[in-house]
DNA sequence: TACTCATATCAGCCTTGTCTGATACGTTCG
DNA sequence: CGAACGTATCAGACAAGGCTGATATGAGTA
């Protein structure tokens, strides 16, 4: 129901105004963002910014289950941020995109200036 | 337990090589990507780049419940991406950092490039 | 002071997402 | 072809996060 690109990107054109900047792809957008949203995966891709790497290597660097490290390269292989070659035995997965990074850093910069806000972040039951 | 900067920021310097970039906070990173992850936080900072508004005034945009846009503006202020002040009876909220829009700017760039795989995102049991 | 308006918070329920241990798959090597 | 290796997927348990409807707070108003 939800899956579609295209029934996704017609959805706000039925009669209302046409915002500015974009009529807002805030579902996709949102889910873009929580692929960045977990700390394993960050730690991925900050891994393979510096080189292309087997799942056995990050295994290693990371020192987490084996599993837990091929579910996360699965969600970031589905969004795009990753792809893969394989050689030999092994596969080895890479950044696609060199904006990745630059996301990620400009991310880091403004989390820097309120980095005490958000790591208070304590919300009555849930955190932010 | 979690909830301090300080023990947080010298967790990862405990004898371990120093990673070129950085350390790497990827808790506290992920926590802020999780901010940026939900459809109606990035409708309230998209339409808080045009203008100051209330609450009320996102209500009515939005057209969403009043509860529900609070709670998502008391995340937002956590998180540090907005900040108020009071007009009369009213609160006027706007963002705290230009980079913001940036940062959404750019992830929208990314986004555009691999709509299909972010929206075709569907992993057995779990989407991305 | 009593009242109203605007906003914030609450509690309960439900959905989404993550972890673990086990297992399946496909490729390479003997 | 059969065994071993590297990786992917699974199922079940669990935690995090979001939604709803009701209620609390607190600044302005009569």
């Amino acid at each position: 129901m939800t899956s579609s690109v295209e029934s996704y990107l017609t959805r706000s054109g039925s009669g209302a105004f046409r915002l500015p900047q974009a009529p807002a792809e805030p579902d996709l957008l949102a889910k873009y963002f929580r692929g960045l949203g977990d700390p394993t995966r960050l730690r991925i891709l900050e891994l393979l910014s510096e080189a292309e790497a087997s799942v056995g290597d990050l295994v290693a660097r990371l020192g987490l289950a084996q599993p837990k490290v091929s579910n996360h390269l699965a969600c970031l292989r589905w969004c795009g941020f990753v792809a893969w070659r394989r050689e030999r035995r092994t596969i080895l997965y890479r950044l696609t995109d060199e904006r990745v990074p630059e996301l990620i850093a400009l991310a880091r910069g403004l989390l820097r200036d309120n980095a005490q806000h958000v790591a208070a972040c304590r919300r009555i039951d849930r955190s932010c």
